[in-house]
DNA sequence: TATGAATGAGACTTCATTCAT
DNA sequence: TATGAATGAAGTCTCATTCAT
């Protein structure tokens, strides 16, 4: 099943069974970031990856499973990589860009898995949500932290409410990016980091 | 059916019926906010509507002019009160704070509703989605215009990006506001204007 | 829906109604009594009752209420029936008599329903299982009055194993009943009561 | 497979090959008489079992077999062990206690199954349900052999029916004894010989 | 204007069973 | 001897919707 703390030598078996899993995975976040968890049926995500419905009830115990290690993956990933790029950040500023960039770089790499983290969160219940919520609270802490250094000592500033704003900015990219149009991350980032650094440092 | 265009006079009869069918809006407002479009049933808006099952298709077609009607009427009123806002504002610091508050206030007044217009945006399709795209499309120009009010001539600031960030800021608050801590909206206001005037004005 | 307290007249919708719901509940005697109840299918209830299968859900919330439905008119009609049969016996055996001859009559006249309250006791579970319990207790309460009169002073025989015992006896029935062979019931009854009431009778 | 006609020697193998199977049993024993034949997975009872899933189809063909091979053993043994009392008993009051002694005695060693042959007698179809038939008729022929013994000539008493009867009260008591309460086996069958050996001989 | 009764489609999930290994 | 992976069938239940009244 998933989530075994135990990772055992990849055997060939082994190595079929991770490949399943994590098409399975990819169906669902394609599924779900196209019609939604709820309108997302357990058949339809099993069609896309191939595999007959009752197959997904081997590899997860009900649909909500699904959700929660689309999203338990893509946040602790999402916190592990700003990790590293903090730690090689120096001033505020670089530190805000790596906080943007992370980010966005994930964002364009995985539209679905972003947005399907980023609209689903409630859809989540009881232990699910409150394990998804863990590491949701962790990762706002290091952006928190991160503002409250751009800030300095202006004391209008919360870093609070920014992190929060911030965070919607952010977060509210799946609704209108368009892959397509091959958008320059570069440019977003940059938009985003004039505004949110001049906003939070003029006096 | 809703949406007429002639309005009769108020009768008894009519405003029976007018209560009626704000009554059920607001019913579904409430059921959809909490349960998401396609987890809410219909069987529970008319219960929490006091009213059968079968009355809602008395007043509504079928489930999606439910959500159509309450993205229609929302985002045309944010739209209509906006103007009148900015219509009494001069500079454009004044009208970015039309902006922020107008959205604010509603909000605040509104939370489900509101709610249901960011995260259900998708959930429509077809006609009722083109329609309420118009009216969204009303909405982020008159934004946009401000938006390209305050930054002047600082070439450095794409209009449409920030106008996107900034509606990301201020759509995401539905998921973290809690009515019953009862924050401040001015606070929240003067946060955000202070944060994106400053962004889009230093040199 | 099932269980209301208030009973309206019988207009000819209620007339309908109730045809339906006991046409349903006969359809899950017959079923249950043959598939048993984790075999029974909804479904297949409704094909005999001759309605969809989703009108079931009309009536019933779940396929448990279904069998409780069943247990519970079960039986009150035999608690009822007995204590009318009781207030017009008089001596000790003609009480054994109510008691045996009320059981088989229902059981003859109902062989379905008495094998589905015997053989499906257990299957009710929480809620459900507990009221039906009480009933039965009432039930079994009687029974053990009656037999405490029948043995009268000797204290070698216990009342409560007697009566255990007679239930075994009378429950067993549906397990070699063969109605088309139109075994006498007299006969029966006759039999069970001469082997109880001198049974416990003998010195 | 099970039932194998030809017992080779006890090697080390076929030791293990028992101890599994036997294992099995038990857990079949124990599900089965929770949750019902058919409410009863056979995921379920390989759980219990501490084996593989696809493991009990080494040992069993199918689910039925199970079912199967359950009662044959028990019936089975039933009859045996009620042969050989039988064979040391003279008076008729003797046997009709050996019938009553030998079923609480299997029954309070072994309540799962015993259940199970009681409750699930018509789980089993066809060609098993058969088999089975052939050996409860041996062993009811031998009840009524005893009961026709006991009788004599007192032809009030049908040893059909009194069996019957008898088999009941028998039967039964999977529904009320509650092994915790640890009632004595011993008052238990004197009660159930005193009702039916007076109930019998009485004039 | 409103509802009670009904339905077909489809949802999630579990089942007994198989087969390559 | 035993299991991991998979499947098709079937289960219960809820859904949006309709229609006669």
């Amino acid at each position: 099943m998933v989530n075994t703390q135990t990772k055992p030598a990849p055997t060939r078996r082994n190595r079929q069974y991770e490949k399943r899993l994590s098409a399975i995975l990819k169906a669902a976040a394609k599924t779900i970031a196209r019609e939604g968890y709820e309108g997302a049926s357990v058949r339809r995500v099993a069609a896309r990856a191939k595999i007959g419905l009752s197959g997904i009830y081997y590899y997860f115990h009900n649909k909500e499973e699904l959700l929660f290690a689309l999203q338990e993956h893509t946040f602790s990933t999402l916190v592990e990589t700003l990790q590293e790029r903090l730690a090689s950040a120096e001033t505020p500023e670089e530190k805000l860009r790596a906080v943007i960039d992370n980010h966005f770089e994930y964002f364009v790499n995985n539209l679905d898995e972003l947005k399907v983290c980023v609209h689903e969160i409630e859809s989540l219940s009881g232990h699910y949500y409150k394990q998804v919520l863990k590491i949701r609270q962790g990762y706002f802490a290091l952006v928190k932290k991160v503002i409250r250094e751009v800030r300095g000592r202006r004391t209008g500033i919360d870093p609070n409410l920014a992190a929060l704003f911030l965070f919607g900015s952010l977060n509210w990219v799946y609704m209108w990016y368009d892959p397509r149009k091959n958008t320059e991350m570069k440019k977003l980032s940059k938009q985003l980091r004039r505004i949110y650094f001049n906003g939070m440092t003029a006096p």
